[in-house]
DNA sequence: TTAAAAAAGTGATTTTTATCAACTTTATTA
DNA sequence: TAATAAAGTTGATAAAAATCACTTTTTTAA
C-alpha cells in the first residue's frame, strides 16, 4: 500500500515538476536554448535570499533547501526540494528579489535557464503560464498547511509529520516493506521542524524507543511510518 | 513619513487588489457579466476549507479572514483580507478544493464571480494571467516570511508583528500622527499569533504599560509604531 | 590511518508558553 | 434598562521548549 493511501502527501509538497512535465517539445526547446548545468557540492549556495534573480533552476538530481536567515543568521528550512523540481521562478514572476536562499543538501545537477528565455517562453505558451498558476496556488496550500502546523502542533508532532515527508523525498528504488534512509544533520532537521537541535535529538531518541526508527550514524531509518502518521495527526 | 521607509509592510501583505487593477475594460466585463452581490454579516462564512470551488470573491468593502481549523476544530487565521482583496481563486487555478476557509470580520459586501466566467477570461487575457502569477508568486513570500516568524519568533514578537499589520489595515481616513483603532477579539488575535488568549491579553497589557498602546473596550489603538517595529524585529 | 574537527548526544536548569479556574467588564437582547 | 450572555482579564500552576555546559561519537582530511 502507498503512502497515499493513509497520508495526504501532496499537502506537504509542492509538485513543481509538474511545470515542465508534458510541455510541447518547441516550447521545451525555447526554453533550454541557453541552459547551462552545474554540480553544486553539499552545502553549496545557489542563491541567496534578497539576491536579484538571473534566472531559473532545474534540478536534475540532488536535494536542495529553501531557507532563511533570521536577524542572528539562525537558518529556518522552509522546504527541501528533489531532483525534478524548479527554483528560483518566484522572484522572476514576482519581478523582486528571492524570498528565500536555496543550497545543496546533497551533490547535486542543476541547470540554469536564463531570465529572458523564461519569460519569453511564457510569453509563447500558454501551457507553461497555467501550469505555474496551477503550482503556485498548490504552493498556496502546502504553506498555509505549514503555518498552521506551526502555530498549533507541538516540537513532537511536527518532527514526526516531518520524518514522515522526508521519507518520501529520500526514497531510492524503494518498494513495500523496504526501509527509506534519511540522510541529514540533526542542524537541519531542527531548522526544518523549527526548534533547537537538542529537541530532535530528544524527540528522535523517544522515538528510538518506541521502535519507530533507528539511527545508523547520522541516518535515520524509518522503521514504522503508521506510527508516525498517528503522532503527526492525533494529540 | 510613510510606514514604508521604516518597515517592509508589502513582505506582509497579499497585494491582491493589484489582479484586476488596470484590466482592460473589454477583459473586466467578461469577468464580471454574471457577478453577483452579497452583504455578509459579522462572523458569517462565505467559504469553508476543502469545499469545492465554485467562484472567486472580490470583497468590494470590509475585512475577511481567513483560516484553518485543526482536529480539534481550533482556528488558526493565515491571513486578514482587506477591501479591494480578492478570495478564493487558489483552489480554481489548482483544480482542487479550498485550502482555507473565509469568513467576514466586520459587515462587508462581498461580489461573487462564477468559476466559468473567471477560468474563460482566465483564458483570454494574458495580462489576468500575468497579474496572477505576479500575485501568487508574491504570496509566496509573504507566506514564507510568515513561516519562518513562526518557527524562529516569540509570542511577544510575532504580536508586536501582527499589530503592524493589522494598524495598517485598519486605517481609514488616515494622516499623518493620527491613532488607528483596531477592532478584533482577543480570540482571534491569538489564533492569528498562534497563541492562547491569555497570553495576548497579558502581553497587551505590557504593551500599555510601555505606552505603546491603549485600549477601548475591545479596541486596540496604537499609540507608538516604532516601539512596536523594534520589538518585531529584534530580540 | 589517525589526529583534528565537526556533529551527535546527555543532563541540568531557566525561560517561555499553555492550561485551568476563577472573576470582571462589556455587549446583547428580552 | 435589567438580565443574560459573551468577551476580557487575572493569578496560579503545569507543561513544553530553549539554553548552557559538557561528553561521546562520527566524519573529514592530512
Amino acid at each position: 500500500m502507498s503512502i497515499k493511501g493513509i497520508f495526504p502527501i501532496d499537502k506537504w509538497d509542492f509538485k513543481s515538476e509538474s511545470v515542465l512535465a508534458d510541455l510541447p517539445a518547441a516550447d521545451l526547446e525555447l526554453l533550454t536554448a541557453n541552459k547551462s548545468e552545474q554540480v553544486y557540492k553539499k552545502g553549496e549556495i545557489i542563491f541567496r535570499e534578497g539576491g536579484y534573480p538571473s534566472g531559473i533552476f532545474y534540478i536534475k538530481s540532488g536535494k536542495v533547501k529553501k531557507y532563511k536567515l533570521d536577524s542572528d543568521a539562525k537558518e529556518h528550512i522552509i522546504y527541501v526540494a528533489n531532483t525534478g523540481e524548479l527554483l528560483g521562478y518566484h522572484a522572476i514572476l514576482s519581478d523582486g528579489r528571492y524570498p528565500d536562499g536555496a543550497a545543496a543538501l546533497e551533490e547535486s545537477k542543476i541547470a540554469f535557464i536564463p531570465r529572458e528565455d523564461f519569460l519569453e517562453t511564457l510569453n509563447q505558451s500558454k501551457l507553461l503560464s497555467a501550469h505555474l498558476l496551477k503550482t503556485l496556488s498548490h504552493e498556496f496550500a502546502v504553506l498555509a498547511n505549514s503555518l498552521s502546523m506551526f502555530a498549533q502542533k507541538s516540537v513532537r508532532e511536527r518532527l514526526a509529520l516531518q520524518l514522515i515527508v522526508l521519507r518520501e523525498k529520500y526514497k531510492v528504488n524503494f518498494h513495500a516493506g523496504m526501509p527509506v534512509e534519511i540522510n541529514m544533520s540533526r542542524e537541519d532537521l531542527a531548522s526544518l521542524v523549527g526548534t533547537a537541535r537538542e529537541n530532535v535529538i530528544r524527540v528522535l531518541a523517544e522515538f528510538k524507543m518506541d521502535k519507530i526508527l533507528e539511527t545508523k550514524g547520522r541516518k535515520i531509518i524509518v522503521l514504522d511510518v503508521s506510527k508516525l502518521i498517528k503522532i503527526a495527526d492525533y494529540k
